[in-house]
DNA sequence: CGTACTTTGTTTAGTAGCGGCACAAACTCA
DNA sequence: TGAGTTTGTGCCGCTACTAAACAAAGTACG
């Protein structure tokens, strides 16, 4: 009966630090109920429905109570978790050889609109942007649904920090063009609320990848892939992209696949470049390319056409061997436990997938003792995907100061 | 005067989960003075002071409360911080072509005895192994110091999870060999506290040299080395080792350098193995070497007594020009911040520091702008202290479990 | 040589964010 | 229907911190 005060306690006193991690699992799918949440985050059942209420009321996730059919088990069924499909969009684009793309991703990697890629060939990385910023505005306006920021897949190594593009080469716009600036400011401009993030495609491909695809629960993930010309590479380790000390690492262009191959601009020969593209693969195949599509779609037409046509199997076999030798090379050095293939690479890793592994296998010095496993992309639109995967981050680091908003 | 207890406290109830950081930065160097400590942890002074007295009481650090002369600054000076030169040891071994070597290592990597190395070619790993932890426990009896674990640097790449030997080419010693399990049997039969750790000599020389050599503050350091036959790599990202899924990471000696080159083991040709090895600086140099000492030994006699030789010139311009197209493909895929070189490397970076570094610059894409720092490495027995930093790491990362002890 | 200022260490009080526990709730199984 | 199992919730208290006031130990300057 002494005047002690009671301490005043807010509403949520337990999870706070604990939202960003509790998200991370309902946003990768990895927390599907909240007995799996309390077991995941390893704290007690207290706090992990602390932490769940809260994200409900921020509008992120859904609590089902409602569990209906639980399933086989024993006990008390456990309320379902999932990300809220009214909740908040990431504003999401890609430039690209063809043209552009937005779209709007909400928590879980899903795709909630998409504005058809429009063909704008322009030299001018202020239009190009302006464009797709534009078309993305549109598509919010039309849901209606909170921003809560915007990423861009650039088809480019970006340089950090300035986030300049430092071989836009198919997109004829001047090398080092500060695209994350220019698309930075579109975004300020068009009103689109939360902070604006830029990336390079492949890299934000195996980010989405590996929250959303063919990449969950690797620990150290490759990614290669090619488009148009040239390869890109990509490396997650420990759920965080691996961009080097000033953004361009993974440029696995210039490893050496064939002494003897044909020369490369960076002076040397035989590049995994110019050797795996879909340039190198219709040439090896005897085919001219036209100017009508993109030249993956030309090689793509071609695979599913005449897969036994006798030039596109020398074709298939020559470029698997180039890129099983390059594969091999990067296993050789960063020892991951999943390979990803995207583009063109996946379509070769479809025709003959043996081939492909018994090559990396061979040719990596421990690749023999079991061999990585080597996966085509899963996702469609993964560059999107990672791109709102970026724009994401904040939320998905600290909820609460991201939305801005006091626990309720 | 009611009987409300005031809530009994312990002694330490400040900065436990500090306590570990605190201590990395006392044994990195980082934190010279409190005052530093409390701005890096990102604490308030209560809670530095607290750790600090707490990492005194452990008997692990100083704390000098008699600064003398505080150097120019105003306000009170602070209180220095150091490692307690008494403190407790980690038993570090190292196994090489040549024979072995035993040290004791206190916290800030200072090597505090060592047995002289002796040569012991065995076929047998056990007694290798037997006879440095013997040599070891020898110099630990004799400090009568306390031991936090014992960490074994070995000359192969040693597979995760298992602690096999993969390929201990030049130890004779069977390939797959259970070197970790050998080695924390030995340590355990010598009576020896503490857990026990093995790997491979170039990842341990580059966590010595990351924490306290040339890599210090370096966020992505990327550490090459060849000291008998082939050549080791090693990655040190964010303060961790990288060792790849299955610890056989940076496995970079085939990566091809001299497409005419000659004909290595693994099938291929030019390897960077076969050409930038003391074996191949021999050869190239016109020279066949003698079995009386290391390869490497050979080397650097060759090069220090007759450096202006014209045989030995040419071997350092192709050795600079191999090594540096090797380095130059490693930039490209893993973009780091600084390059540190070790053994015949090392050697050959100070023959011609400005050569090796415009290779790299020239054939690494980015390179051109600024260039990656290329360093040579500056601790001895690098390996050896690395070795040690394995045994340390569970007392960094949370001495009071470590060591078993109540907070006093 | 004393006063003002700067910086660092210490003491005390308070509190955020958890864990632990007891109990309630919601299912399965026999 | 009751026992067993698993999950959600309210309450209490602890632990490791922060905040703030104060004390200590120096420099700068008249």
């Amino acid at each position: 009966m002494n005047g002690k005060a009671t301490t005043t306690r807010t509403r949520l006193d337990r999870g706070r630090n604990a939202l960003g991690p509790a998200l991370e699992l309902v946003h990768t799918g990895r927390a599907p109920t909240r007995a799996v949440l309390t077991a995941e985050l390893g704290v007690t059942r207290a706090t992990a429905g602390a932490v769940a209420a809260e994200l409900e009321a921020l509008g992120l996730i859904r609590v089902d109570s409602n569990p209906g059919a639980a399933a086989g088990s024993q006990g008390r069924p456990s309320h379902r978790l999932a990300v809220d499909e009214k909740g908040p969009v990431a504003l999401a684009a890609q430039v690209h050889a063809d043209g552009f793309r937005a779209a709007l991703v909400g928590l879980g990697g899903t795709i909630v609109a998409t504005a058809p890629g429009c063909v704008t060939v322009s030299a001018d990385p202020a239009q190009v942007l302006g464009a797709v910023v534009d078309a993305g505005a549109a598509l919010l306006e039309e849901s209606g649904r909170r921003c809560v920021g915007a990423g861009l897949a650039a088809p480019s190594a970006v340089a950090e920090p300035e986030g300049t593009a430092l071989n836009p080469l198919h997109l004829a716009w001047p090398a080092g063009a500060p695209v994350r600036e220019i698309f930075a400011e579109r975004v300020r401009a068009a009103g689109i609320e939360g902070p604006a993030f830029t990336g390079n495609d492949v890299n934000l491909a195996a980010l989405a990848e590996h929250r959303h695809g063919a990449g969950r629960g690797a620990r150290d993930l490759l990614c290669v892939a090619t488009g148009h010309r040239g390869v890109g590479g990509a490396l997650v380790l420990d759920g965080r992209l691996h961009t080097g000390s000033s953004g361009l690492a993974l440029e696995v262009g210039h490893l050496t696949v064939n002494p003897e191959g044909r020369p490369c601009h960076c002076g040397s020969r035989g590049c995994l470049d110019v050797e795996t593209d879909p340039l190198a693969f219709l040439t090896a195949a005897g085919r001219v390319p036209g100017p009508e599509v993109s030249l993956l779609q030309q090689s793509r037409d071609l695979l599913r056409t005449s897969p036994d046509d006798p030039g596109v199997r020398v074709a298939v076999g020559e470029l698997i061997d180039r890129l099983g030798l390059g594969l091999a090379g990067l296993v050789n050095i960063l020892n991951p436990d999943r390979i990803i293939l995207g583009g063109l690479h996946r379509e070769l890793l479809d025709a003959d997938p043996e081939r492909l592994r018994a090559v990396v296998a061979d040719r990596s010095l421990w690749g023999r003792s079991g061999g990585v496993p080597i996966l085509p992309c899963t996702l469609d639109h993964n560059s999107l995907v990672g791109a709102a995967e970026l724009a994401w981050q904040p939320v998905l680091d600290d909820p609460l100061a991201a939305l801005g908003r006091e626990p309720v």
